[in-house]
DNA sequence: ATTAGCACTCTTTACCTAAGAGTGCTAACA
DNA sequence: TGTTAGCACTCTTAGGTAAAGAGTGCTAAT
């Protein structure tokens, strides 16, 4: 079942023809574009073995080959060809993120807004999951009796804000209490470690405690609970409309309608989120109807080894694997590398205090 | 120059059948679909006089009419025939609009979801300008020696974040002083009379304080400098592909990559904010080349009077305005009157105090 | 003033044919 | 035995033509 070196080069050359022209690829295409010097006819041999396991595919008796989902799921899993992307574009990169200063925010969006034009595709990025985030300050402010705003600062001006009601005899006086004392005990924790601390505590102070500080734990609980809005930036839209000719709008029409439902598109997302480096799935092999004739192409970026984020592109099944797949990877890296200077940085300032 | 009420009948009928169908409307549509009982012929004469006053155009010799720019300038300003949307619709939206809770962020981003819903079109909202808007709280964290973050929250919890830069001297101690002399002394103005105010202490403050307050002064002003990244809601992309067999592919991506591109579209909505109530702007009649086929109808919603933010849709030039219109309105309606609703209930708690 | 009638124009559609691209098979070749 | 030239066959595409259809503009009659 496996290809030998022959058919796999054949192979290969269907495949980048394919994504160079759009077109079904002939015999005579591959002899003269392949390394390996054959006639058509020796060609066309191999091509019925491969067409026979299914590598390839013929729309019509008299047409030439097109890679099928089997075909380009080997092409990219043996990835050769990647094209190495010159170290300048690494450097423009990275100063085009280092500048977008302090705030991480700005530096994921613009982010994402860099990938899709180095790429040509549709870049997603998705904002950190906050788990393993340390968290700086946190702020409760009353908007009206019973209502507060609570304001939780992360490392790298990360914000998260969130309303929420609660008795209407809480003052701002026991706003203050309660702040002072969660940024006392909690701060430079990660998110995780004071969820977990604050369970257990309030189930302790369900027999032991007054009221007041009940209450209080209950208002941590809930600003601390995971954020589950995590944001998606998505640049680029317009390249999916590079080479339409060829594009069945219905199918282009779904891709829009998926990105702006974020609750799907996260779901598809977070399959990659935790695989180690790169994962590329291609829409016909998932039970995707959105994404039939698209490829997803994931990289999350890390904390501490810990991936917190997501970095992919959105293109056509038929898209040029060698140049995206090396900048999604990049990017990737290039932010895992941002966020742990960031961290480091605050872990010297952090350590002395503790 | 100005037509009778026939030919503008006839104009009205044209322009209807053609937002109908997308294609040239001939004389014996025209003559079925209006009111008017005439032959063919007699509207083939009254078609003739609007071709010469340039309010229809002839594709080709054998083809029927469709409207000019012109002509769907009249239309529109006579705005006939809107659609009553039934009061059920508005009690929908507004109930889906208040259950988004107090948070207005997320009753902004609805309002976006459902406009584009009910418009089937391309729907944006614009986040207020906050100069109008009172603000209940500042908040700064140092998140390293120089760089501090200010947090602005504002009437109906909308906030405000920002990373600053400051001298590496200032302490979390003066911080603390800067953001409670702030709180004491602004809470409850509007940021344009903070700014104001702030500006008019720091000529003051250059000869007679001491070099903390200017600190505290200069953060200050930093903190209040208007938004200039004011948010864009955008949703129901994938209704631009409705129909999409009349449409020129590459005016739609141009509708995309203007999407994307903030700036200038703010640039082309904020014509609209200053006016009174619905405007209609026709792409062709804007030298934009970006929607040179497409409609941009907004609406300004506003707080005590004055307008804040947008309610926008874009879609075709030959979209059911009948329909959109309305839409278009009633959210804009809504949505100020809820901004209104906060607005007197946050005025009656701040009132007592003052 | 309105309309029926009609010749005219231009587009659309269908149909046909020829060209072209590519295959698969067979037979010959190294 | 692997490779290749040759060839008949299939299916799509492009081009051209003719018929159909839609709509107009004009004229003459009502």
């Amino acid at each position: 079942m496996t290809l030998d070196q022959r058919q796999a080069d054949v192979l290969f050359t269907i495949v980048r023809c394919y994504i160079q022209s759009g077109q079904p690829v002939g015999s005579r295409t591959v002899s003269r574009k392949s390394s390996l010097n054959l006639s058509p006819a020796s060609i066309r041999n191999i091509m019925a073995d491969l067409a026979e396991d299914h590598y390839i595919e013929q729309p019509h008796t008299s047409a030439g080959r097109i890679p099928s989902t089997k075909g380009f799921r080997f092409y990219l899993d043996s990835k050769l060809d990647m094209e190495i992307l010159p170290a300048e574009v690494e450097e423009k990169i990275k100063s085009a993120l280092i500048s977008t200063g302090p705030d991480l925010t700005q530096t994921l969006s613009q982010a994402s807004k860099l990938l899709s034009s180095i790429s040509n595709q549709i870049s997603l990025v998705i904002t950190p999951s906050q788990h393993n985030i340390r968290w700086k300050h946190i702020d409760f402010i009353l908007l009206r009796p019973g209502l507060v705003m609570s304001i939780l600062v992360m490392e790298g001006g990360i914000v998260q804000n969130k309303i929420i009601t609660v008795d209407s005899e809480i003052t701002v006086d026991d706003l203050v209490k309660f702040s002072n004392y969660l940024n006392e005990h909690y701060q430079g924790k990660t998110l995780l470690q004071v969820r977990a601390n604050i369970f257990s505590q309030i189930k302790r102070a369900r027999k032991r405690f007054n009221n007041l500080y009940q209450k209080a734990l209950n208002l941590a609980r809930e600003s601390f609970e995971p954020d589950n809005n995590r944001q998606v930036y998505v640049d680029g839209t317009h390249y999916l409309f590079q080479d339409s000719e060829f594009t069945d709008l219905t199918k282009m029409r779904e891709v829009f309608r998926l990105l702006e439902e974020r609750s799907k598109l996260l779901k598809i997302l977070d399959q990659t989120m935790e695989s180690e480096g790169l994962s590329i799935l291609l829409g016909q092999e998932q039970d995707w109807q959105e994404l039939s004739d698209y490829t997803v192409i994931s990289s999350p970026y890390s904390l501490k080894g810990d991936n917190i984020g997501l970095v992919s592109i959105i293109g056509p099944t038929r898209m040029n694997y060698s140049r995206v797949i090396p900048a999604v990877d990049l990017t990737a890296r290039i932010l895992s590398q941002l966020f742990n200077e960031i961290f480091e940085h605050n872990a010297e300032k952090n350590m002395p205090k503790a």
